[in-house]
RNA sequence: GGGCCCGUGGUCUAGGGGUUAUGACGUCGCUCUUACAAAGCGAAGAUCACCGGUUCAAUUCCGGUCGGGCCCA
């Protein structure tokens, strides 16, 4: 029978060097890794495919998304302690404009003074030494993800994929290529993002120009972009303002030389207009701004180009035309100044939109595209998505809320470079387009169709036949030079995991894909494409599960920005306490900065913040002090438990329960029985707060705080029964904590038990008929009652001013409880 | 400027038409009782952001205001 001994867990306490030497452990042994985490579609066990976000690699990595990171990976080891078989893929995403920038800056020169090949030789070496930082992070902070397996969006395979989907679509005719207005910077020579769009306050001259109405009414209109007038295609009024309200209807003429378009445009009324600004009249040109873009869409005008891809002004602006958008405007300005046609001119701070990178300003102007179609599919999308789960629930507002607004087609091509390229040829006529085999990627801008190409019509898409056959017939081809917008890439993650193009088999079983989890903020952006690119491609809803979580914010609820100050690095919360070394923040609060302090977080620390903290889909504040001060001290708490245990001889047979379990043994059981069912479900639920809460409460509370009190002089007097219920209680604990804390609890169970609680691939369930169920009923029942009995006690004694283990009369254990009286008066010393 | 989400003791957080409104941290007091002072036990502390409305009853539902956030313009 179970006997006293020294604790075997020898660390008095836990600390990050211990966190540090397990985890190093851990990773050492690659086969030992792999065969706990690594995917198996063969193993027979139901497939849980996570679509894991590919980070973005830039430097470090943000406090907020290593948070949400780690519960990611809660939810993973959670599936997998289910009894599932999970794929928890490594993705890095690194395609897109944010590497060049980098390459651009590190280098000092501009990405089109490269050769293409040798500048996208330099953004693919950067970006490995970013993505290699990162790896460090999703290691140190627990992420058991599939390394091996790890895919880049920046490869052959990933890019092939991207581009068989286009393919795909392109010949289903669900992408078009087509002119229509984009943001554009002329200085650079490129579209850019709206992303990438910023804003800046510079002083403006608004013209207020005056214009006559067909009647001959003088008309003032303020504009800061004289230069556009040529471009005008309608004149506007807000509705309810009266001073125009007799204008409204009549043609008005443009005060300026124009070539090729009618001097006369209409004048209408629209809700955009801001009646206090200048005279409350706006000329509507394409494109002064998005607003413009906005009714010109809206009244379905026919926009004029007025700007060409130089940053000049074109043959419509007539006398004007060939001049530098700086130089026409202050031309306008001096011609119109000499007819008398301005009335006013005032200096005016203004917003003016420019790109990020050049500080140039932008111009809006009409360029060939590629574009998915989207508008058809939006009432098959709300049917496919209705049949997903969404945690929580609410977040599903925000995809509903954004489809509601989709007017227009997705622009997906870019004029940058380290991108996936657009896998089409057009051949010289027009006629034809020369599109890759399924699975190969291409690079047109620098090769010919491979082996296998199929020649398509241009307009109808009707295959016409192999390239290979048509090559002489066709003639000359031309390569597209565009690629695309990285959302192009990232939107295929789904497909991509679950085995598409790529296993058959594995596909119809992983498809669709089990859970995608990711942040509120690209709702709109990699949630809703990926479900349009499920939708037009399969007809399928993408997901069984869509997890939603909030943000990262400061410890104020203000987001984290360089420009605030107010940032976190990941890593020096995981590394903090390590060797010793404390952490501190300086960080900008709201009205002076703050010095943060704490002594010891790491990554069992973090994560276990994170999972108890919070509900999912709402912000959490990150601040280091209080990770600290909430959670460590659980930790050190259940280490304990874990280091009495281990001073107890491990049961023979944890399985079998003994004869002989005393009452109190049966109440803490049928207890923890309630536990496992509530703990259960929550991991089911994939809810990650009730579980972790629950494990928390009963580990750190009525466990320690009631039952051991009460049954540790059994436990000391060898009693095999209490010393079963200890220790079958806290391997299970182990074993359910596991997904939150996976080194914490590797390290105990497998010194305790010889079986490391990481490798559980069932959940606990304690022997069957252990306890009959109306039992469990009656015991859950007094848990209260004995929880107030215990407190009243300690109370009674501490108003007594008498230490707990000293002896005390008059104490009577409540008529409920006489069951439990003999073990509540030996623990209480009640005479 | 528009849409949506959020607002609970000093701090973080649960709940949700009738509750003595959860829990944790911090604070205060006591205790080094053979796992645990990087701990234990106990105590104090909240007009549930503000203003209206619906209701026998509102912190909870509705409308507005203010504050924070996300996305879009």
């Amino acid at each position: 029978m179970g006997g006293l001994g020294k604790p075997i867990i020898e660390e008095k306490r836990w600390t990050i060097d211990l966190e540090k030497r397990i985890q190093e452990d851990h990773y050492l042994n690659q086969d030992e890794y792999s065969k706990r985490y690594s995917f198996n579609p063969n193993s027979g066990k139901e497939i849980f495919v996570v679509d894991t976000p590919p980070p973005y690699p830039s430097g470090t990595w943000h406090i907020g998304a290593v948070a949400q990171y780690s519960m990611i990976d809660v939810i993973a080891r959670s599936q997998r302690l289910l009894g599932k078989e999970v794929y928890f893929p490594w993705g890095v995403d690194r395609n897109g404009i944010n590497i060049e920038f980098t390459v651009e800056k590190n280098t000092g020169r501009k990405m089109k003074t490269y050769d293409r090949a040798e500048f996208l030789d330099l953004c693919k070496a950067t970006i490995e030494e970013y993505t290699q930082a990162m790896r460090n992070t999703a290691a140190r902070v627990g992420l058991s993800c599939d390394f091996q397996r790890e895919y880049l969006t920046d490869s052959p395979d990933y890019r092939a994929v991207t581009q068989s989907i286009f393919v795909d679509l392109f010949k289903r005719g669900d992408i078009v290529e087509d002119l229509r207005p984009n943001i554009y910077d002329p200085v650079e020579g490129t579209t850019i993002a709206d992303a990438e769009v910023e804003r800046l306050q510079r002083m403006t001259k608004l013209v207020d120009v005056i214009w006559n109405t067909e009647d001959g009414e003088e008309v003032i209109i303020s504009t800061t972009r004289p230069e556009l007038i040529c471009a005008c295609g309608i004149v506007v009024v807000h509705p309810d303002d009266e001073r125009y309200s007799h204008l409204v209807g009549k043609s008005i003429n443009i005060p300026v030389e124009v070539s090729g378009r009618s001097k006369e445009v209409m004048i209408s009324s629209h809700h955009s207009v801001k009646s206090e600004f200048g005279s409350g009249v706006l000329m509507v040109c394409s494109f002064g701004d998005q607003n413009d873009v906005a009714i010109f869409r809206e009244l379905g005008l026919t926009p004029f180009q007025a700007i060409d891809l130089e940053g000049r002004m074109t043959k419509i602006a007539g006398p004007y035309s060939g001049l530098l958008v700086q130089e026409a405007r202050q031309k306008v300005m001096n011609d119109l100044q000499e007819l008398n046609r301005i009335a006013n001119i005032t200096e005016k701070e203004q917003e003016v939109p420019v790109s990020e990178r050049g500080k140039n300003p932008v111009e809006i102007i009409l360029l060939k595209e590629w574009y998915v179609r989207q508008t058809h599919i939006q009432d098959r999308m709300r049917e496919l998505i209705d049949q997903i789960n969404f945690h929580p629930q609410r977040n599903k507002q925000f995809l509903l809320d954004w489809m509601d607004n989709i007017s227009i087609d997705w622009p997906i091509s870019r004029r940058r470079w380290y991108h996936t390229e657009v896998p089409i040829w057009n051949s010289s006529s027009g006629e034809y387009v020369i599109v890759p085999p399924t699975g190969i990627y291409v690079q047109p801008w620098r090769e010919n169709p491979p082996k296998d190409s199929i020649v398509l019509d241009r307009s109808t898409r009707k295959e016409i036949g192999m390239w290979d056959d048509l090559e002489s017939e066709i003639g000359e081809i031309i390569g597209e030079e565009k690629v695309f917008d990285t959302w192009m890439d990232s939107s295929n993650s789904n497909l991509f995991v679950s085995g598409y193009l790529e296993n058959n088999d594995v596909f119809s079983r992983a498809f669709p894909t089990s859970i995608r989890p990711q942040g509120k903020e690209i709702v709109r952006t990699w949630l809703y494409y990926t479900l349009l690119k499920s939708a037009l491609l399969l007809d399928k809803p993408g997901f069984k599960h869509i997890w939603i979580d909030g943000l990262g914010m400061d410890p104020w609820g203000r987001k984290m920005s360089k420009s605030l100050g107010n940032g976190i690095d990941a890593d020096s919360v995981l590394e903090c306490g390590a060797g010793g070394r404390t952490g501190s923040w300086k960080v900008r609060g709201p009205d002076k900065s703050v010095q943060l302090k704490a002594n010891k977080i790491g990554s069992e620390c973090f994560r276990l913040w994170k999972a108890c903290d919070a509900q999912v889909g709402d912000d959490f504040h990150i601040n280091p002090e209080e990770i600290e001060q909430k959670y460590f001290g659980i930790l050190t708490k259940m280490f304990n438990v874990a280091r009495f245990a281990s001073q107890f001889e491990v049961p023979s047979d944890l399985n079998t329960a003994p004869s002989d379990l005393s009452v109190e043994d049966e109440w803490i059981l049928s207890e923890f029985i309630s536990v496992l069912n509530k703990v259960k479900s929550a991991w089911i639920d994939i809810d990650i707060y009730t579980a972790s809460q629950t494990i928390k409460n009963f580990s750190t509370g009525v466990f320690p705080s009631h039952w051991l009190e009460m049954a540790k002089s059994r436990l000391y007097d060898g009693d095999g029964a209490a010393a079963w219920t200890l220790h079958r209680i806290v391997r299970d604990i182990l074993s359910i904590f596991s997904p939150i804390c996976p080194f914490f609890t590797h390290y105990l169970s497998t010194i305790l038990y010889s079986k490391s609680a990481t490798e559980i691939d069932e959940f606990p369930i304690l022997p069957k008929n252990l306890i009959a169920d109306e039992k469990i009923v009656y015991w859950t029942s007094l848990t209260e009652t004995i929880t107030e009995f215990n407190s009243s006690v300690w109370r009674i004694k501490k108003a007594s001013g008498i230490s707990l283990n000293s002896e005390i009369d008059d104490i009577e254990v409540p008529v409920e409880l006489s069951l439990l009286s003999e073990s509540l008066r030996r623990m209480h010393h009640i005479n």
